[in-house]
RNA sequence: CGGGGUGUAGCGUAGCCCGGUUAUCGCGCCUGCUUUGGGAGCAGGAGGUCGCAGGUUCGAAUCCUGCCACCCCGACCA
């Protein structure tokens, strides 16, 4: 990207689509608003659910699977929640179809539900209704369990991995004694998710939690991941919700306690979706197309023969499958392609195209000098090694890469977060800049609204962690605590 | 849902304004030979409900009407 993201600022979207496309990750499935994930796609998804998994577990969470549907009346029991997802859902209304008169499939009148089914948007609903049948008694507490997925939202404009009506998450859903507990809960999640993404996907965040206005509906407080896309924009990456009574008094869940007490239960929800491939690919792609980090990818090491004859292919063979015994004894991802229907220069390609970390081909000349040439995506560039130091060049890549991407990563952002001490600067920086934008807010949700409205930016978060030094807001010149996040978002 | 745009082979497209042979070109695909260290060359070949439905006309990819889908920009949102 980084050359030409001048060139093509306005172009960006179509840009995204096409690396999309062209990388093989995922195309649109011409059902409304969804998409079709690819096989090379899906296996970057299972690289994010297996590490994140993995993360849930060390935490003490455990998987579980709740229905699909969710019967409209359940939505009607916590009134911000209905209000947050109402206008962006899937309705099942009948369950059957016939034959009319003309042979036509048509949904069969009579088999309409007496109450419809909601295609579930987030499964708060429906896991507070069940978690009500399972806890009586705090020795049932705390529950912390999370769900792998698939949500639609009926949304009105849709885009690969970053909108698309349907799309695959997870969500996890805890109960707990205390509000202290579920708070230490949801920014402990918030914690793992950061950790996730700038460990595994070298993609730098900013913690913080969000306004008012731009809470998930029903949550008390909603802590966040915010990232820098390349044109400036910011794409949230993840959300942490400590819901506070909210569901447990709506569904009824009460618990005894060691007093004997009744209480309502605390709650938290967290959730990342397959959105975080978007960020993934808007964070480190170039021209050349997507760049994966070591720790993300599928394929960490891809190993290409070049030979003129079945000897010359036979002896680069022979390298290459004890390379890659050794490579996968070190704990690397290794793919070996002796496919014979495409040429080295178009395998080349294609692993850049893909985002392959570290690329090894080996030729007659190679064979012959026990050497192999080891390529590296992050920097395009080449280089001869001996065959004996191969293994520990190729590990110490990994670590290398993986720290390269995240710190031309948190560069930019730093490059592209401004502090501004007025609103004339505010909206140049918008315009010039980009990027992440802190200043002073006055804290009410109509300044908030007014500059929304006036620059399309909005507040990101308001960080946990940096300069929390008051002074007057920029828009009203009213007091104000700290500086929040500002910008434009996708 | 508002504004704009686009639908022609798997992908990208020409043709449309100004109706008229067998619908253009490139990529990809198939066969053969030569190739293989950065998306190979030559020769031959296959592949089309021109988004859908009506209408005008001797004749429609082209003109008219309606519908559908997708893309971009807004509103909405992970």
């Amino acid at each position: 990207m980084a050359k030409n993201l001048t060139t093509r600022a306005e172009d960006y979207s179509k840009w995204y689509n096409e690396l999309v496309i062209k990388a093989d990750l995922a195309e649109n499935s011409g059902v409304r608003g969804c998409m079709v994930i690819k096989p090379y796609g899906y296996a970057i998804w299972e690289r994010i659910q297996a590490e994140l998994d993995r993360m849930f577990k060390e935490t003490g969470h455990q998987n579980a699977y709740f229905p699909l549907f969710i019967p409209k009346s359940y939505f009607s029991k916590e009134a911000s929640h209905v209000d947050g997802f109402a206008k962006e859902c899937a309705v099942v209304t009948h369950y059957r179809l016939k034959n009319d008169e003309n042979g036509d499939i048509i949904v069969d009148p009579d088999a309409k539900l007496e109450e419809e089914l909601i295609v579930r948007p987030t499964s708060e609903t429906i896991i507070w209704d069940t978690y009500r049948k399972w806890i009586q008694s705090y020795r049932d507490l705390p529950i912390l369990v999370n769900q792998w997925a698939n949500v639609v939202r009926w949304e009105m404009r849709t885009r690969l991995f970053l909108r698309t009506a349907e799309f695959l998450w997870q969500e996890g859903h805890t109960a707990h004694a205390t509000k202290k507990e579920a708070i230490a809960e949801a920014e402990q999640m918030m914690n793992v998710y950061a950790e996730f993404v700038e460990n595994y996907m070298a993609i730098p965040v900013i913690k913080g939690l969000k306004t008012e206005t731009e809470r998930f509906a029903g949550a008390l407080e909603t802590y966040c991941i915010e990232a820098l896309m390349q044109d400036g924009k910011a794409l949230q990456a993840g959300t942490s919700h400590f819901l506070g009574q909210n569901f447990a008094k709506a569904f009824d869940v009460k618990f005894t306690d060691k007093d004997g007490k009744q209480e309502y239960v605390w709650a938290t929800s967290w959730g990342v979706s397959t959105r975080l491939m978007g960020a993934l690919i808007m964070t480190h792609s170039d021209d050349n197309g997507l760049v994966l980090p070591p720790n993300l990818a599928p394929d960490q090491v891809v190993i290409v023969p070049i030979y003129r004859n079945e000897e010359q292919l036979a002896a680069a063979s022979e390298v290459a499958k004890s390379l890659m015994a050794d490579l996968r004894s070190a704990g690397l991802r290794v793919k070996f392609d002796d496919r014979d229907t495409q040429k080295p220069g178009w395998k080349f390609n294609e692993y850049e195209l893909k985002g392959v970390p570290v690329r090894i081909a080996i030729g007659p000349k190679d064979v012959e000098n026990k050497t192999v040439e080891v390529a590296r995506r992050d920097t395009l560039t080449k280089e001869i090694v001996p065959n004996e130091d191969v293994v520990s060049k190729i590990v110490g890549l990994m670590t290398e890469i993986q720290s390269n991407l995240f710190d031309k990563a948190m560069a930019f952002r730093s490059e592209h977060t401004t502090e501004v001490h007025s609103y004339d600067e505010f909206k140049k920086v918008l315009d010039t800049t980009a990027g992440f934008v802190l200043a002073h807010w006055d804290g009410t949700p109509e300044t908030e609204e007014r500059v929304k409205n006036e620059t399309k930016a909005t507040i990101r978060c308001i960080p946990l962690d940096g300069d929390t030094t008051s002074g007057t807001c920029i828009f009203t010149g009213k007091p104000s605590p700290r500086k929040v996040l500002f910008a434009r978002a996708y």
